[in-house]
DNA sequence: CGTTAATATCTTGTGTGCGATTATCTAAGG
DNA sequence: CCTTAGATAATCGCACACAAGATATTAACG
């Protein structure tokens, strides 16, 4: 029989926020591989290109404040994505320090085939909706909180 | 004022769990980086330390099972806490195959400096303690899911 | 106009993550 | 024994992640 009056750890990896939150991240990660393998992008990559479907024409800085990135991590990310032909880097005339980072055709055109990503994960995702929902709330409550 | 009849974009960053799930995990380590630096640990190694003080005398094996990392990720970071004097890596006598990890005294006594790094993070989240336990709930439900 | 501060990106160095391969060792069968 | 399959770490290659510093441009101010 446990003792329940024992000593409460605090250094429990069983105690922690963080450990289930890293480690959930890295399993979810994992598990997009199989599905964006055949797109030719890695999970920071796919993450990137959602951001610039929704939006681009967009100087580095703002995307990386929408992907939580700085550009020493954007940087040669963006240029693995412009070699593969998914987007293109190019100075801003106004504002010679800037970079505009937008879609080529074939970006565009990658969205469809990405369109059904979503829904593989899901079907990976034993979990009841409406607890994705929360979780997913409660991890923007969390960024919010730490911002 | 917005359509509420507009096509569901399920490619948005808004509408994906996978995003918010990664952006704090990042946040959140970021926020670890200045209790940890004055302990000369990494947030990683902070985890590997922590299932350590655990249990240590554990093969390499089922360290990266407890902590979800291969022994890719892990030799080169057991080898840099072996460098700072934490642990110790011998070779198993009754099984050459199995390399055991073990604590050395100062690897131990550097749980005490840890052990107010907790209650700081949890300085640092604003959030309400019940929405905390019912996101590592739900953390922990979802990585079970992904099994 | 010239100097200084601020902005935006790039580069460098260190440390993860992980797929794929290799090397070594153990155990099981013939 | 000997071969072989399985187990276990280590190594290699590539791609993040981010701190710190370098570079280039713009803006602000006297």
């Amino acid at each position: 029989m446990p003792d329940e009056t024992q000593d409460f750890n605090p250094l429990s990896l069983d105690n922690q926020l963080c450990f289930p939150l890293y480690a959930a991240s890295r399993e979810l990660t994992r598990h997009y591989k199989p599905f964006l393998d055949p797109l030719g992008l890695t999970y920071p990559q796919y993450v990137t290109m959602m951001a610039l479907w929704e939006h681009d024409e967009v100087k580095v800085g703002e995307l990386g404040e929408r992907v939580h990135l700085d550009s020493a991590t954007l940087t040669p990310l963006l240029k693995r994505l412009e070699a593969r032909g998914y987007v293109s880097r190019r100075r801003s005339t106004t504002d010679e320090r800037a970079v505009i980072v937008s879609l080529t055709n074939e970006g565009r055109d990658l969205r469809e085939k990405a369109l059904s990503v979503p829904s593989c994960i899901a079907n990976c995702i034993s979990m009841d909706p409406s607890e994705a929902v929360q979780l997913k709330a409660l991890l923007e409550k969390l960024i919010g909180s730490l911002a």
